[in-house]
DNA sequence: AGGCGGTTTCACAGGTTCTTCACAGGAGGA
DNA sequence: TCCTCCTGTGAAGAACCTGTGAAACCGCCT
């Protein structure tokens, strides 16, 4: 079931390890989080709805209303943005759900305003 | 009960991903709008009735004076026309309703009036 | 029991999208 | 041409969705 290794970039994820790296360095995840990542990573570069995304991680039915999915790709921006600083790697589809692709910010090509 | 692809043209649409193309670039649509192009696009070359667009996409029974069909034709033919210009998609149909079409606008064959 | 790390739920702020309205513009018939 | 009905369109408030910090909850260990 478990696809043996996901590498994006500088970026990899080992599910049957419980590991994710970024540059070979380890990053500390719990269960949930490094589940929800393996889910997404797996479909990177696609539009996932939380009720996918939801039943594979959490193994239970759906509910609107239900905010878990939301938490976590909270929880897992704010590592990842840790340890890829600049980089975005979970995108907002508004009203559908989440797309996993790591891509430079723009913010970097950001300067003060001239004048 | 989605049909995994609709092709016509340079146009892609891949409702089961929540996915439009034009030449491989995603377009950028909001839940209806997406909705509303599927609907469309599936009954491509044919003349559809705003009734029939509106109980598919909104779910629920249509009003006469209801004009949430033709604000959502405005802004398909908005996004488009941004992707792809010259292009007409959405033919109106006077009294009956709206024809989805893809092809070449006249305006680029016209000229100065003569004489 | 108390502490701890992790998970789930809650509440509110902030954004985005949707619906509706009003008026302008266009089509078709008398 | 004039009248009526239909469609195009911008705008505003309603409705809905997502981001986020923090509290509540839970199982485990000491």
């Amino acid at each position: 079931m478990d696809a043996d290794v996901i590498r994006l970039g500088r970026l990899e994820v080992r599910p049957d390890e419980f590991l994710v790296t970024v540059d070979g360095e380890p990053l500390r995840l719990t269960v949930r989080e490094l589940e929800l990542l393996t889910a997404l990573a797996r479909r990177h570069d696609r539009i996932v709805s939380r009720q996918e995304l939801y039943t594979e991680v959490w193994k239970r039915p759906y509910r609107s209303h239900e905010r878990s999915v939301d938490v976590y790709v909270r929880k897992l921006r704010r590592k990842l943005e840790a340890a890829m600083p600049g980089w975005v790697f979970i995108h907002t589809h508004f009203g559908f759900g989440y797309r996993f692709s790591p891509s430079l910010s723009q913010v970097f090509h950001t300067r003060a305003t001239p004048g």
